[in-house]
DNA sequence: TGTACATCAGTGAACGCGCGTTCACTGATGTAC
DNA sequence: TGTACATCAGTGAACGCGCGTTCACTGATGTAC
């Protein structure tokens, strides 16, 4: 807030890494994301960091911690703003997963990235964002009946769908960016059953 | 073929130095990829490759160009090797994406990552391979009626269940490895009605 | 309230590394006659 | 079939660059008394 002019102790110097880094992903991607250029872009020279993160890597997880908060923060937002039926929640979830993937293509892409492992033994503010964003997709597929045949079906279907809709829209701008969150699930939506 | 002791004139150079940086790829990872080791790997000095590729940028398109070859072979091939009905062809060839996911995780990240673009004015051997996997995906959506709602609603819903499926997988190893090409399109495939 | 002092969070210089690109060079190839 | 020569496709040395990490340092902060 006001501690624009102390040359040391810049005093929130973690999440403003953190920011600065998402920032330079969305500016720059993922290739001119540098500990160098994040200390920089704070005003901070680049050894300050190692002070916060034990090394580049962790400052990438930390990141993508943040994102998967963002992330949530994006679907859940939306599908409480839906109405309160289940199609309509999880077509307002969806609507996030597209809003945060397109606004933040490479945030998106780094928080997807195969090596942050979800699963593996991580930094546990990462795991609990993750899950926190994963656990918002199941809990609303949870509003239908389940697939008789796979115990996670209709979830796996779903987010691949979302997934596969929000990739392909970055990779190929051509494909229709005005369709809304509906349209890959025109086909699915009527078959998926709510429950009770 | 015979050329192993040659010290000027490697005579293939072109070829092996891409299948080279796919090698790479698989072992190493897209980071891990980097014009002196694609050059090391073929047993030629780092400079060598100048006299093949404008410069590094070049040799990736080449790369991809070569990657969306092998990947519109085997969806191709699982398609033609699939009974001649419409679900079973449909099914064949996303057996095809899924396998060449799996099999070659880094360089399906290349060939569909964001900076090479596909529909920029690009190199045209990338061009004519990538529009030839497309056109696979696009002809056999095309056994189907179309969505009566978008022009391309139905091939962008399957294109985006199959690859999203296929990146999830990549993504969070403990997604169902053991399920086949046919579980995402569970609720899907009964809905898509063949043509005529 | 004031002083002594430990701890914290920065600085700035230095390190070694791998990278892509350039360059003059030279050996191998292939063509003209 | 043999020689002269242009062209092609390598070599190896050198370049400058940005990177992550380390280090001794020092100024700012906060606590004990």
């Amino acid at each position: 807030m006001t501690s624009e002019n102390t040359p040391h102790h810049h005093g929130n110097l973690r999440p403003a890494l953190i920011q600065a880094g998402i920032d330079i992903l969305e500016t720059e991607g993922t290739k001119g994301l540098s500990l160098r250029k994040i200390a920089t872009r704070v005003g901070v020279t680049h050894a300050a960091p190692a002070h916060h993160f034990k090394g580049k890597a962790a400052l990438l997880v930390a990141i993508a911690a943040k994102g998967f908060q963002v992330f949530a923060d994006l679907m859940e937002k939306n599908r409480d703003a839906a109405p309160k039926d289940p199609q309509n929640q999880l077509l307002g979830l969806c609507q996030g997963y597209l809003q945060f993937a397109a606004e933040n293509e490479a945030l998106f892409e780094l928080i997807f990235s195969t090596d942050i492992k979800p699963h593996a033994n991580v930094d546990e503010d990462f795991r609990k964002s993750a899950n926190r964003a994963f656990r918002l997709l199941e809990d609303t597929c949870a509003l239908f009946e389940p697939s008789p045949k796979h115990s996670q079906g209709h979830e796996i279907m779903i987010w691949s769908l979302v997934h596969g809709y929000a990739s392909l829209r970055a990779y190929n701008k051509l494909i229709s960016p005005e369709d809304g969150a509906a349209m890959p699930f025109e086909l699915i939506l009527p078959q998926l059953t709510p429950k009770k």
